[in-house]
DNA sequence: GTCTATAGCAGGATAGAC
DNA sequence: GTCTATCCTGCTATAGAC
């Protein structure tokens, strides 16, 4: 028994982290199965022991990511003011230039729009989420419209800045958009 | 002489339009040089006769939608309020599902930022002249900061609304956006 | 300038050995 | 479960006829 039983899960867990960093830098184009198993220390024949297709993956990859990012910003605030934390850590350079595992939130908005409903899917119950966890992270109870301009400024802040090659701009998109956020909010920056 | 001088010209505007469309709702890689050609009404041959190659293609193309959509705000526009029209067309159902040309910024914000420099440039100078343009629109002079945050959430806006698969959640987005944007900008609703 | 034909490559998915 | 080898498709870019 060359392969022992244990070893399945570790697979596919590794398969998972290398296909999370990856989609969400590139994209679903941009990356192979090949590049993914090779980033997780196999081979591409294996691939389809664990996912049906390309797109599975891609859809979990996605969930993957955005657990981590979540567990990544809860770990690290010894805060007490949660949203203002999360606000000035997602709207930030390191998360432009990719520290971590980046929100699939912004960095794959524009390719989840052309990929199947399963993907869509998976997209907008992570969106959701996000909306949904807003106003338990603030002591001022945020309405509900105040929450989703805010995610759509978080994420259309992120995006934007990742696609500009001006850095100054990019400082000043960031700082605008947390300075407007606060506002959004009725929170004291 | 089977092909008169004055052909060309057309040719290139044919593809020009016929790219802008695909491009921007579609992105880089989705989009083969074959899909353009044939919407223009030619071969895959001819393509070099007219451009280097299509990152040069995908870089003018995203000039030709911005201007195209400005143009698009500009001439329906009949009333006093221009900012309030810019941000109501924008942030639209119909901007969402690409009645006329989309707006690149919005459309391909994650796809910029995998290309070359050439592009990202490209849509650096039109991000900027979108933020440059938004004070003269508003009869009450906006700072800076604001119109960052809002470009930011427009473009932010219609990207997460274009990835969504459920209706109603796009058009209590939209419409929380329209609010904030009015909010941060401090003109009335 | 536009066409047809093709070179050359990359990637998704499968088959079969171990 | 993982490997190597292969089929097949689609794409960029170029060559050469008209």
């Amino acid at each position: 028994m060359p392969y022992p039983p244990t070893r399945k899960p570790q697979s596919r867990e590794k398969i998972l982290q290398s296909a999370a960093k990856l989609f969400t830098r590139q994209g679903f184009g941009q990356v192979s199965i090949d590049q993914i198993m090779a980033d997780a220390g196999l081979t591409r024949g294996a691939f389809y022991s664990h996912f049906a297709d390309k797109g599975s993956l891609y859809a979990e990859a996605m969930v993957y990511a955005a657990r981590h990012r979540f567990a990544y910003y809860t770990a690290s605030a010894n805060t007490d003011d949660l949203l203002a934390y999360l606000l000035n850590t997602y709207l930030s350079q390191a998360h432009v230039t990719e520290d971590a595992l980046p929100c699939p939130l912004a960095f794959l908005a524009n390719d989840v729009s052309q990929r199947d409903p399963q993907v869509r899917n998976t997209y907008t119950r992570i969106y959701k989420g996000l909306v949904k966890r807003l106003p338990t992270l603030s002591r001022h109870d945020p309405e509900r419209n105040a929450c989703l301009a805010v995610s759509a400024l978080m994420i259309g802040g992120v995006a934007v800045a990742r696609a500009l090659d001006d850095p100054a701009m990019v400082g000043e998109l960031l700082a605008a958009c947390r300075e407007a956020s606060f506002q959004i909010l009725g929170e004291p920056g």
